[in-house]
DNA sequence: CTTGTTCTGGAATGATCATTCCAATAGCCT
DNA sequence: AGGCTATTGGAATGATCATTCCAGAACAAG
Protein backbone atom coordinates (compact mmCIF):
# COMPACT_ATOMS: atom_id res chain seq x y z
CA UNK A 1 0.00 0.00 0.00
CA UNK A 2 0.88 3.10 -0.46
CA UNK A 3 -0.63 6.81 0.28
CA UNK A 4 -3.90 7.31 0.17
CA UNK A 5 -5.53 8.72 -3.37
CA UNK A 6 -5.99 12.48 -2.48
CA UNK A 7 -9.54 12.19 -4.25
CA UNK A 8 -10.56 9.18 -4.42
CA UNK A 9 -11.58 7.09 -7.91
CA UNK A 10 -15.47 8.26 -7.90
CA UNK A 11 -14.90 11.94 -6.49
CA UNK A 12 -11.95 12.57 -9.62
CA UNK A 13 -14.59 11.21 -11.89
CA UNK A 14 -17.17 13.75 -10.61
CA UNK A 15 -14.67 16.64 -10.79
CA UNK A 16 -14.21 15.97 -14.64
CA UNK A 17 -17.87 14.97 -15.03
CA UNK A 18 -18.87 18.51 -14.35
CA UNK A 19 -15.72 19.58 -16.47
CA UNK A 20 -16.82 17.72 -19.74
CA UNK A 21 -20.62 18.41 -18.59
CA UNK A 22 -20.18 22.54 -18.63
CA UNK A 23 -18.01 22.63 -21.51
CA UNK A 24 -17.75 19.66 -23.59
CA UNK A 25 -15.18 17.41 -24.47
CA UNK A 26 -13.08 19.20 -26.46
CA UNK A 27 -13.17 22.56 -24.57
CA UNK A 28 -11.64 20.71 -21.67
CA UNK A 29 -7.74 20.18 -21.59
CA UNK A 30 -6.34 17.98 -19.49
CA UNK A 31 -4.26 20.66 -17.73
CA UNK A 32 -7.59 21.63 -16.87
CA UNK A 33 -8.81 17.75 -15.78
CA UNK A 34 -5.34 18.09 -13.83
CA UNK A 35 -5.90 21.53 -11.86
CA UNK A 36 -10.04 20.67 -11.43
CA UNK A 37 -9.13 16.83 -10.29
CA UNK A 38 -6.32 17.80 -8.00
CA UNK A 39 -4.98 14.55 -9.37
CA UNK A 40 -1.72 14.75 -11.46
CA UNK A 41 -0.92 14.38 -14.49
CA UNK A 42 0.64 11.18 -13.45
CA UNK A 43 -2.00 9.99 -12.27
CA UNK A 44 -4.37 10.58 -14.41
CA UNK A 45 -2.75 8.64 -16.89
CA UNK A 46 -2.00 5.81 -14.94
CA UNK A 47 -5.67 5.49 -13.76
CA UNK A 48 -6.73 5.84 -17.60
CA UNK A 49 -5.53 5.04 -20.88
CA UNK A 50 -6.15 8.69 -22.07
CA UNK A 51 -8.28 11.69 -22.17
CA UNK A 52 -11.21 9.51 -24.12
CA UNK A 53 -11.10 6.73 -21.51
CA UNK A 54 -12.03 9.20 -18.94
CA UNK A 55 -14.21 10.67 -20.65
CA UNK A 56 -16.04 7.27 -20.90
CA UNK A 57 -15.85 6.62 -17.39
CA UNK A 58 -17.31 9.71 -17.16
CA UNK A 59 -20.18 9.01 -19.23
CA UNK A 60 -20.97 6.23 -17.12
CA UNK A 61 -20.77 7.43 -13.73
CA UNK A 62 -23.58 10.53 -15.19
CA UNK A 63 -25.71 7.44 -15.73
CA UNK A 64 -25.20 6.73 -11.82
CA UNK A 65 -25.21 9.87 -9.82
CA UNK A 66 -27.46 11.90 -12.41
CA UNK A 67 -29.66 9.71 -14.48
CA UNK A 68 -30.74 6.98 -11.52
CA UNK A 69 -31.60 9.49 -9.20
CA UNK A 70 -33.80 11.38 -11.46
CA UNK A 71 -35.41 8.91 -14.22
CA UNK A 72 -34.91 5.74 -11.29
CA UNK A 73 -38.70 6.53 -10.20
CA UNK A 74 -40.15 6.22 -13.89
CA UNK A 75 -38.47 3.31 -14.29
CA UNK A 76 -39.42 1.52 -11.05
CA UNK A 77 -41.93 -1.19 -10.53
CA UNK A 78 -45.75 0.20 -11.15
CA UNK A 79 -44.81 3.45 -12.03
CA UNK A 80 -47.28 5.28 -14.08
CA UNK A 81 -47.56 9.36 -15.63
CA UNK A 82 -47.38 10.53 -12.15
CA UNK A 83 -43.73 9.17 -11.82
CA UNK A 84 -42.70 11.07 -15.76
CA UNK A 85 -44.22 14.01 -13.83
CA UNK A 86 -42.18 14.02 -11.00
CA UNK A 87 -39.10 12.99 -13.23
CA UNK A 88 -40.32 16.60 -15.20
CA UNK A 89 -40.45 18.20 -11.92
CA UNK A 90 -36.79 17.49 -10.93
CA UNK A 91 -35.33 18.71 -13.78
CA UNK A 92 -37.55 21.85 -13.81
CA UNK A 93 -35.93 21.98 -10.22
CA UNK A 94 -32.49 21.27 -11.22
CA UNK A 95 -32.36 23.98 -14.06
CA UNK A 96 -34.01 26.55 -11.19
CA UNK A 97 -31.38 25.82 -8.83
CA UNK A 98 -28.56 27.40 -9.95
CA UNK A 99 -28.09 30.49 -11.68
CA UNK A 100 -26.76 31.24 -15.45
CA UNK A 101 -28.16 29.30 -18.42
CA UNK A 102 -28.30 25.28 -17.97
CA UNK A 103 -25.55 23.04 -18.99
CA UNK A 104 -28.48 20.86 -20.33
CA UNK A 105 -27.65 17.12 -20.34
CA UNK A 106 -24.66 15.76 -20.86
CA UNK A 107 -25.58 12.79 -23.36
CA UNK A 108 -27.61 15.27 -25.34
CA UNK A 109 -24.71 17.82 -25.87
CA UNK A 110 -22.30 15.43 -26.57
CA UNK A 111 -24.47 13.42 -29.26
CA UNK A 112 -24.23 16.88 -31.11
CA UNK A 113 -20.34 16.94 -31.16
CA UNK A 114 -19.80 13.20 -31.66
CA UNK A 115 -18.28 11.45 -35.02
CA UNK A 116 -19.61 8.46 -36.17
CA UNK A 117 -15.97 7.16 -35.91
CA UNK A 118 -16.17 7.46 -31.81
CA UNK A 119 -17.70 4.09 -31.60
CA UNK A 120 -17.03 3.46 -28.17
CA UNK A 121 -18.66 7.10 -26.88
CA UNK A 122 -21.53 6.42 -29.62
CA UNK A 123 -21.90 2.79 -28.33
CA UNK A 124 -22.61 4.60 -24.50
CA UNK A 125 -25.04 7.52 -25.68
CA UNK A 126 -27.15 4.88 -27.65
CA UNK A 127 -27.48 2.76 -24.76
CA UNK A 128 -29.17 6.12 -22.66
CA UNK A 129 -31.63 6.31 -25.54
CA UNK A 130 -32.73 3.15 -24.45
CA UNK A 131 -32.73 2.89 -21.38
CA UNK A 132 -35.32 5.92 -21.30
CA UNK A 133 -37.33 4.38 -24.06
CA UNK A 134 -38.06 1.63 -21.78
CA UNK A 135 -38.62 3.15 -18.88
CA UNK A 136 -40.70 5.40 -20.45
CA UNK A 137 -42.12 2.68 -22.41
CA UNK A 138 -42.64 0.47 -19.02
CA UNK A 139 -44.65 3.82 -17.48
CA UNK A 140 -47.33 4.58 -20.26
CA UNK A 141 -48.16 1.20 -20.29
CA UNK A 142 -48.84 0.86 -16.51
CA UNK A 143 -50.97 4.12 -16.95
CA UNK A 144 -52.50 2.95 -20.43
CA UNK A 145 -53.70 -0.46 -18.27
CA UNK A 146 -56.05 2.43 -16.27
CA UNK A 147 -58.44 2.82 -19.64
CA UNK A 148 -56.84 1.00 -21.83
CA UNK A 149 -57.31 3.09 -24.49
CA UNK A 150 -54.07 2.41 -26.58
CA UNK A 151 -52.56 -0.58 -27.92
CA UNK A 152 -48.78 -1.88 -27.67
CA UNK A 153 -47.68 -0.51 -30.85
CA UNK A 154 -49.20 3.01 -30.10
CA UNK A 155 -47.71 3.27 -26.78
CA UNK A 156 -44.35 2.17 -27.97
CA UNK A 157 -44.66 5.38 -30.52
CA UNK A 158 -45.75 7.70 -27.54
CA UNK A 159 -42.62 6.79 -25.53
CA UNK A 160 -41.00 7.16 -28.57
CA UNK A 161 -42.32 10.65 -29.16
CA UNK A 162 -41.60 11.64 -25.51
CA UNK A 163 -37.99 10.32 -25.51
CA UNK A 164 -37.30 12.76 -29.01
CA UNK A 165 -39.80 15.55 -27.18
CA UNK A 166 -38.03 15.43 -23.87
CA UNK A 167 -34.25 15.61 -25.80
CA UNK A 168 -35.55 19.38 -26.98
CA UNK A 169 -36.22 20.07 -23.58
CA UNK A 170 -32.87 19.69 -22.85
CA UNK A 171 -31.81 20.93 -26.02
CA UNK A 172 -33.86 24.09 -24.56
CA UNK A 173 -32.61 24.17 -20.99
CA UNK A 174 -28.90 24.99 -22.01
CA UNK A 175 -28.37 28.68 -23.28
CA UNK A 176 -32.01 29.89 -21.78
CA UNK A 177 -32.89 31.74 -18.69
CA UNK A 178 -36.30 31.04 -19.12
CA UNK A 179 -37.69 28.79 -16.39
CA UNK A 180 -41.40 29.62 -17.15
CA UNK A 181 -41.40 28.36 -20.81
CA UNK A 182 -39.87 24.73 -19.70
CA UNK A 183 -42.12 24.83 -16.90
CA UNK A 184 -45.10 25.80 -19.89
CA UNK A 185 -43.59 22.93 -21.48
CA UNK A 186 -43.80 20.29 -19.16
CA UNK A 187 -47.02 21.05 -18.37
CA UNK A 188 -48.30 20.70 -21.75
CA UNK A 189 -46.16 17.59 -22.50
CA UNK A 190 -47.89 16.37 -19.54
CA UNK A 191 -51.64 16.99 -20.66
CA UNK A 192 -50.81 15.95 -23.95
CA UNK A 193 -49.50 12.40 -22.44
CA UNK A 194 -52.92 12.60 -19.94
CA UNK A 195 -54.90 13.37 -22.88
CA UNK A 196 -54.02 10.36 -24.70
CA UNK A 197 -54.18 7.79 -22.27
CA UNK A 198 -57.66 8.69 -20.82
CA UNK A 199 -56.05 9.84 -17.40
CA UNK A 200 -57.81 13.13 -16.67
CA UNK A 201 -55.66 14.69 -14.29
CA UNK A 202 -52.20 13.78 -13.48
CA UNK A 203 -51.24 14.21 -9.50
CA UNK A 204 -47.41 14.43 -8.90
CA UNK B 1 -10.71 44.97 -60.94
CA UNK B 2 -8.93 42.17 -61.00
CA UNK B 3 -9.11 38.47 -61.55
CA UNK B 4 -12.53 36.82 -60.77
CA UNK B 5 -12.90 35.13 -57.51
CA UNK B 6 -12.80 31.53 -58.38
CA UNK B 7 -16.05 30.65 -56.01
CA UNK B 8 -18.60 33.54 -55.55
CA UNK B 9 -18.67 34.25 -52.09
CA UNK B 10 -22.07 32.97 -51.56
CA UNK B 11 -20.44 28.97 -53.15
CA UNK B 12 -17.35 30.12 -50.85
CA UNK B 13 -20.06 29.86 -47.92
CA UNK B 14 -21.73 27.61 -48.45
CA UNK B 15 -18.72 25.05 -48.84
CA UNK B 16 -17.63 26.38 -45.40
CA UNK B 17 -21.08 25.54 -44.11
CA UNK B 18 -20.87 22.30 -44.81
CA UNK B 19 -18.18 21.42 -42.94
CA UNK B 20 -19.06 22.98 -39.95
CA UNK B 21 -22.47 21.65 -40.28
CA UNK B 22 -20.88 18.25 -40.55
CA UNK B 23 -18.12 17.96 -38.17
CA UNK B 24 -19.23 21.26 -35.71
CA UNK B 25 -16.77 24.49 -35.29
CA UNK B 26 -14.32 23.19 -33.17
CA UNK B 27 -13.20 20.04 -35.59
CA UNK B 28 -12.76 22.47 -38.37
CA UNK B 29 -9.38 23.52 -38.97
CA UNK B 30 -8.74 26.55 -41.30
CA UNK B 31 -6.67 24.24 -43.61
CA UNK B 32 -9.66 21.90 -43.83
CA UNK B 33 -11.75 25.52 -44.68
CA UNK B 34 -8.75 26.20 -47.24
CA UNK B 35 -9.31 22.59 -48.85
CA UNK B 36 -12.85 22.44 -49.13
CA UNK B 37 -13.67 26.22 -50.25
CA UNK B 38 -10.61 25.92 -52.65
CA UNK B 39 -10.20 29.74 -51.47
CA UNK B 40 -6.34 30.55 -50.55
CA UNK B 41 -5.45 31.03 -46.85
CA UNK B 42 -4.73 34.71 -47.77
CA UNK B 43 -8.39 35.35 -48.89
CA UNK B 44 -10.06 33.57 -46.16
CA UNK B 45 -8.24 36.56 -43.78
CA UNK B 46 -9.05 39.13 -46.24
CA UNK B 47 -13.02 38.29 -46.82
CA UNK B 48 -13.77 37.25 -43.18
CA UNK B 49 -12.01 38.83 -39.69
CA UNK B 50 -11.30 34.98 -38.84
CA UNK B 51 -12.67 31.30 -38.31
CA UNK B 52 -15.30 32.86 -35.52
CA UNK B 53 -16.67 35.87 -38.49
CA UNK B 54 -16.88 32.86 -41.28
CA UNK B 55 -18.74 31.21 -39.12
CA UNK B 56 -21.11 33.47 -38.49
CA UNK B 57 -21.71 34.43 -41.82
CA UNK B 58 -22.56 30.36 -42.22
CA UNK B 59 -25.03 30.47 -39.58
CA UNK B 60 -26.75 33.08 -41.70
CA UNK B 61 -26.14 31.71 -44.77
CA UNK B 62 -27.68 28.93 -43.13
CA UNK B 63 -31.10 30.54 -42.40
CA UNK B 64 -31.25 31.57 -45.96
CA UNK B 65 -30.44 28.19 -47.84
CA UNK B 66 -31.81 26.16 -45.53
CA UNK B 67 -34.14 27.04 -42.93
CA UNK B 68 -36.31 29.28 -45.48
CA UNK B 69 -36.85 26.52 -48.11
CA UNK B 70 -38.10 24.23 -44.85
CA UNK B 71 -39.70 26.44 -43.00
CA UNK B 72 -40.80 29.11 -45.41
CA UNK B 73 -44.53 27.77 -46.20
CA UNK B 74 -44.86 27.91 -42.45
CA UNK B 75 -44.27 31.42 -42.46
CA UNK B 76 -46.13 31.96 -45.16
CA UNK B 77 -49.50 34.22 -44.76
CA UNK B 78 -52.63 31.84 -44.35
CA UNK B 79 -50.34 29.24 -43.02
CA UNK B 80 -51.85 26.24 -41.09
CA UNK B 81 -51.59 23.00 -39.24
CA UNK B 82 -51.24 21.65 -43.36
CA UNK B 83 -48.02 23.33 -43.48
CA UNK B 84 -46.45 22.37 -40.45
CA UNK B 85 -47.23 18.79 -41.13
CA UNK B 86 -45.31 19.75 -45.03
CA UNK B 87 -42.44 20.95 -42.86
CA UNK B 88 -42.86 17.87 -41.18
CA UNK B 89 -42.60 15.64 -44.49
CA UNK B 90 -39.58 17.95 -45.53
CA UNK B 91 -37.47 16.90 -43.13
CA UNK B 92 -37.67 13.68 -42.96
CA UNK B 93 -37.45 13.74 -46.80
CA UNK B 94 -33.96 15.05 -46.28
CA UNK B 95 -32.92 12.66 -43.57
CA UNK B 96 -33.76 9.65 -46.22
CA UNK B 97 -32.09 10.90 -49.09
CA UNK B 98 -28.59 10.55 -47.76
CA UNK B 99 -27.16 7.34 -46.14
CA UNK B 100 -25.69 7.40 -42.99
CA UNK B 101 -26.31 9.65 -39.80
CA UNK B 102 -27.77 12.95 -40.54
CA UNK B 103 -26.43 15.94 -39.47
CA UNK B 104 -29.19 16.95 -38.22
CA UNK B 105 -29.01 21.04 -36.99
CA UNK B 106 -26.49 23.15 -37.64
CA UNK B 107 -28.31 25.80 -35.09
CA UNK B 108 -29.12 22.60 -32.62
CA UNK B 109 -25.30 21.16 -32.55
CA UNK B 110 -23.93 24.73 -32.00
CA UNK B 111 -26.35 25.54 -28.88
CA UNK B 112 -24.63 22.13 -27.71
CA UNK B 113 -20.98 23.18 -27.66
CA UNK B 114 -21.23 27.04 -27.50
CA UNK B 115 -20.51 28.69 -24.46
CA UNK B 116 -22.25 32.04 -22.56
CA UNK B 117 -19.00 34.32 -23.58
CA UNK B 118 -19.99 33.73 -27.33
CA UNK B 119 -22.70 36.40 -27.32
CA UNK B 120 -22.40 36.72 -31.59
CA UNK B 121 -22.90 33.04 -31.79
CA UNK B 122 -25.44 32.58 -29.52
CA UNK B 123 -27.47 35.99 -30.83
CA UNK B 124 -28.06 33.98 -33.98
CA UNK B 125 -29.09 30.73 -31.85
CA UNK B 126 -31.67 33.04 -30.04
CA UNK B 127 -32.64 34.60 -33.28
CA UNK B 128 -33.13 31.40 -34.95
CA UNK B 129 -35.25 30.26 -31.84
CA UNK B 130 -37.85 33.26 -32.24
CA UNK B 131 -38.12 32.92 -35.65
CA UNK B 132 -39.47 29.43 -35.40
CA UNK B 133 -41.63 30.56 -32.48
CA UNK B 134 -43.06 32.79 -34.36
CA UNK B 135 -43.84 31.21 -37.28
CA UNK B 136 -45.38 28.05 -35.74
CA UNK B 137 -47.58 30.10 -33.45
CA UNK B 138 -49.29 31.98 -36.14
CA UNK B 139 -49.84 28.72 -37.90
CA UNK B 140 -51.71 28.25 -34.61
CA UNK B 141 -52.85 30.85 -34.16
CA UNK B 142 -54.83 30.70 -37.90
CA UNK B 143 -55.46 26.75 -37.32
CA UNK B 144 -57.46 27.50 -34.54
CA UNK B 145 -59.46 30.32 -36.12
CA UNK B 146 -61.31 27.53 -37.16
CA UNK B 147 -62.72 25.77 -34.08
CA UNK B 148 -61.56 28.46 -31.64
CA UNK B 149 -60.63 26.32 -29.04
CA UNK B 150 -58.05 28.07 -27.64
CA UNK B 151 -57.00 31.22 -26.03
CA UNK B 152 -53.89 33.22 -27.36
CA UNK B 153 -51.82 32.22 -24.42
CA UNK B 154 -52.42 28.60 -24.80
CA UNK B 155 -51.52 28.64 -28.95
CA UNK B 156 -48.21 30.45 -27.55
CA UNK B 157 -48.14 27.74 -24.87
CA UNK B 158 -48.45 25.12 -27.75
CA UNK B 159 -46.20 26.93 -30.51
CA UNK B 160 -43.15 26.75 -27.82
CA UNK B 161 -44.01 23.13 -26.94
CA UNK B 162 -43.77 22.46 -30.19
CA UNK B 163 -40.74 24.05 -30.77
CA UNK B 164 -38.68 22.43 -27.81
CA UNK B 165 -40.14 19.08 -29.36
CA UNK B 166 -38.87 19.79 -32.61
CA UNK B 167 -35.51 20.23 -31.16
CA UNK B 168 -35.53 16.84 -30.07
CA UNK B 169 -36.29 15.83 -33.79
CA UNK B 170 -33.06 17.45 -34.73
CA UNK B 171 -31.80 16.09 -31.94
CA UNK B 172 -32.67 12.21 -32.14
CA UNK B 173 -31.94 12.84 -36.01
CA UNK B 174 -28.19 12.68 -35.74
CA UNK B 175 -26.62 9.84 -35.00
CA UNK B 176 -29.87 7.59 -35.95
CA UNK B 177 -30.98 5.92 -39.03
CA UNK B 178 -33.68 4.94 -37.79
CA UNK B 179 -36.28 7.02 -39.90
CA UNK B 180 -39.25 5.09 -39.10
CA UNK B 181 -38.93 6.01 -35.65
CA UNK B 182 -38.44 10.42 -36.37
CA UNK B 183 -42.01 9.27 -39.08
CA UNK B 184 -43.63 7.97 -36.18
CA UNK B 185 -42.36 11.03 -34.10
CA UNK B 186 -43.79 13.48 -36.43
CA UNK B 187 -46.91 12.11 -36.99
CA UNK B 188 -47.62 11.60 -33.34
CA UNK B 189 -46.87 15.46 -33.14
CA UNK B 190 -49.52 16.57 -35.75
CA UNK B 191 -51.91 14.29 -34.48
CA UNK B 192 -51.28 15.65 -30.85
CA UNK B 193 -51.69 19.30 -32.70
CA UNK B 194 -54.94 18.81 -34.13
CA UNK B 195 -56.34 17.17 -31.14
CA UNK B 196 -55.86 20.09 -29.22
CA UNK B 197 -56.71 22.52 -31.60
CA UNK B 198 -59.82 20.57 -32.60
CA UNK B 199 -58.69 19.71 -36.22
CA UNK B 200 -59.63 16.38 -37.15
CA UNK B 201 -57.06 15.35 -39.67
CA UNK B 202 -54.31 16.90 -40.73
CA UNK B 203 -54.26 17.33 -45.01
CA UNK B 204 -50.81 17.59 -45.79
C1' DC C 1 15.68 4.97 10.01
C1' DT C 2 15.48 2.18 5.72
C1' DT C 3 13.28 0.25 1.96
C1' DG C 4 9.81 -0.14 -1.37
C1' DT C 5 5.97 1.77 -3.54
C1' DT C 6 3.02 5.40 -5.10
C1' DC C 7 2.22 9.83 -6.34
C1' DT C 8 3.75 14.49 -7.82
C1' DG C 9 5.14 18.45 -10.49
C1' DG C 10 7.00 19.82 -14.29
C1' DA C 11 9.78 19.43 -18.33
C1' DA C 12 10.06 17.46 -22.99
C1' DT C 13 7.90 15.85 -27.30
C1' DG C 14 5.46 16.05 -31.33
C1' DA C 15 1.21 17.35 -33.25
C1' DT C 16 -2.25 20.64 -34.55
C1' DC C 17 -4.19 25.08 -34.62
C1' DA C 18 -5.38 30.16 -35.92
C1' DT C 19 -3.30 33.87 -37.64
C1' DT C 20 0.19 36.80 -40.11
C1' DC C 21 3.19 37.78 -43.76
C1' DC C 22 5.12 37.95 -48.22
C1' DA C 23 7.16 36.88 -52.63
C1' DA C 24 5.46 34.91 -56.79
C1' DT C 25 1.59 34.62 -59.89
C1' DA C 26 -2.56 35.40 -62.62
C1' DG C 27 -5.80 37.99 -64.74
C1' DC C 28 -7.51 42.87 -66.20
C1' DC C 29 -7.24 47.49 -68.39
C1' DT C 30 -5.04 50.88 -71.30
C1' DA D 1 3.22 44.62 -73.94
C1' DG D 2 3.34 46.85 -69.46
C1' DG D 3 1.44 48.15 -65.20
C1' DC D 4 -2.03 47.31 -61.57
C1' DT D 5 -4.40 44.75 -58.32
C1' DA D 6 -6.27 40.60 -56.44
C1' DT D 7 -5.14 36.23 -55.37
C1' DT D 8 -2.17 32.43 -54.26
C1' DG D 9 0.73 28.96 -51.89
C1' DG D 10 3.37 28.30 -48.39
C1' DA D 11 6.51 29.51 -44.78
C1' DA D 12 6.83 31.51 -40.13
C1' DT D 13 4.87 32.48 -35.54
C1' DG D 14 3.16 31.61 -31.27
C1' DA D 15 -0.27 29.21 -28.84
C1' DT D 16 -2.41 25.06 -27.15
C1' DC D 17 -2.95 20.25 -26.88
C1' DA D 18 -2.43 15.09 -25.52
C1' DT D 19 0.84 12.21 -24.15
C1' DT D 20 5.32 10.51 -22.21
C1' DC D 21 8.86 10.57 -19.03
C1' DC D 22 11.39 11.01 -14.88
C1' DA D 23 13.68 12.63 -10.71
C1' DG D 24 12.33 13.34 -6.34
C1' DA D 25 8.71 13.83 -2.54
C1' DA D 26 5.44 11.53 0.44
C1' DC D 27 4.01 7.75 2.64
C1' DA D 28 3.55 2.84 4.62
C1' DA D 29 5.67 -1.21 6.47
C1' DG D 30 9.66 -3.50 8.28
Amino acid sequence: MARAKSPSRHALVDSALKLFWKRGYHRVSMDDLVRETGVSRGSLYSDFAGKEALFHACLDRYQETVVTPAFGGVEAKGAGLAEVGQYLDKLLARNAAHPGPDVGCLVLNTLAQVTPEETETLARLKAHGRRLQKGLYQALWQENQKHQKLDEAEIEALARFTLISLQGLWAQSRGSRDIEALRQYCETLLELLANRLGTDEVTT
